[in-house]
DNA sequence: GTATAGTCGGTATATCATTATCGATCATAC
DNA sequence: GTATGATCGATAATGATATACCGACTATAC
């Protein structure tokens, strides 16, 4: 248990607690995890030494302790709170789509130009207007965002965002956004994820040195 | 230019690519683009001498060249076609996400179970059965797929496409799959990203070391 | 008890990625 | 034509990340 989690570890946080969200025995070792989703043992068991200190030799670790000391090193002790900007196609999709209460995250809002002072529903989310934003996020306390408007408002809609306080946002926006320095963005071009994707196929013959599942990454 | 090109450089080719798509100017420089994305000047120059010789001192790098030789290193000279398995919310959303095209990449078709042996339509994308899938794949030769199924089904999902001689998955199911090690797989969590970068976003203000526009990645 | 096998945690090494530094090159200005 | 400044490309140094190794610990078997 350390104080300072790597970058890389902490990208694959989310891949273990994923992992034993999904197991039903009362211990896990690192070897499960690693044989599990393809990754180096000695990887796992030093990502999994630098969030939790229960571990046991010959045991494991205990699964309950370790998924609540991963869910701290994550942040994610308290329900997290999203807002969704944009609610064409894409963000309608994601206000509909029901895997984010398994993680732990809400969509507590979604936003759009298009939307007036009164908010309509869509599903189970509020849509309010854009001038509503800061307010919103203001009482309710909301730091991340997902960022699901076309390409030509990106820019406006991520000022916005960053006006309104949000620290963290995911941009599926096709360009990339401007945003200052303590703002976090992932951008997530689903088209280049795909280019991309299809690039590794054609490298990793060369490579091959790719584990039992092919690489994962978030 | 050199044959080998890291996983990390591939990692930023698409960001380049998409900035100089963006770019109407003749030429453009290292420097340029790297302001333009927030990231180190050295490290956009070598990432840009990695795939293109045509850069010029003073000048800069001819757009056009410079386009040409990145979308070879991505293996989109031609244009790339994907299915999408799985016609849900998600995946209905991505079929009429317009934002494909402009990458060359093209959606050829869509598979549900769901989906008899007639196609019908959503939007410009016919729905197929997933019988009948395999021949699709290799009738038109798509070794790109990207997965939008529930959980429960993912797996079976993702046999169904590795059988079908796709290469590169996309998956935007909340659970990793296993796939064989010619196969890779690019895991979308949507939910977990958020918590990634929910955490990021708390644990960067130590160290302070993101550039202009924060840190971007794929 | 004692041996054995599986697992953890820490240290050391190797690999990879990024940044810094330098000389070479080329257009522009004078 | 020469000086100047911007840019490239290569090499070296730093830093981050992943792997290998070793000792320590604990349950199980005998």
């Amino acid at each position: 248990m350390q104080s300072t989690l790597s970058k890389a570890t902490l990208g694959r946080l989310p891949m273990y607690l994923q992992f034993i969200r999904g197991t039903d025995t009362e211990k896990v070792s690192a070897a499960q995890i690693a044989r599990g989703l393809g990754l180096g043992e000695i990887l796992v068991r030093k990502d999994l030494a630098s969030v939790c200190a229960a571990g046991l030799p010959r045991v494991g670790y205990p699964v309950t302790v370790l998924r609540r000391d991963m869910e701290k090193a994550l942040k994610m002790d308290g329900p997290i709170s999203a807002v969704i900007v944009g609610a064409g196609k894409l963000g309608t999709a994601l206000m509909e789509y029901d895997g984010f209460l398994d993680y732990g995250m809400k969509i507590a809002a979604a936003f759009d130009l298009s939307a007036t002072a009164e908010p309509f529903f869509q599903g189970r989310v509020p849509v309010y207007s854009m001038e509503q934003l800061p307010a919103f996020c203001a009482s309710r306390h909301v730091h991340a965002g997902i960022l699901t408007v076309p390409a030509a408002s990106a820019q406006n809609a991520a000022d916005a965002m960053t006006a309104a306080g949000l620290t963290a946002i995911l941009n599926f926006a096709p360009v990339p956004i401007r945003v200052p320095k303590n703002v976090t963005v992932h951008q997530e071009n689903i088209a280049l994820s795909l280019a991309y994707l299809h690039a590794m196929a054609g490298e990793t013959k060369k490579q091959e040195k790719e584990k039992e599942y092919g690489s994962q990454r978030i």
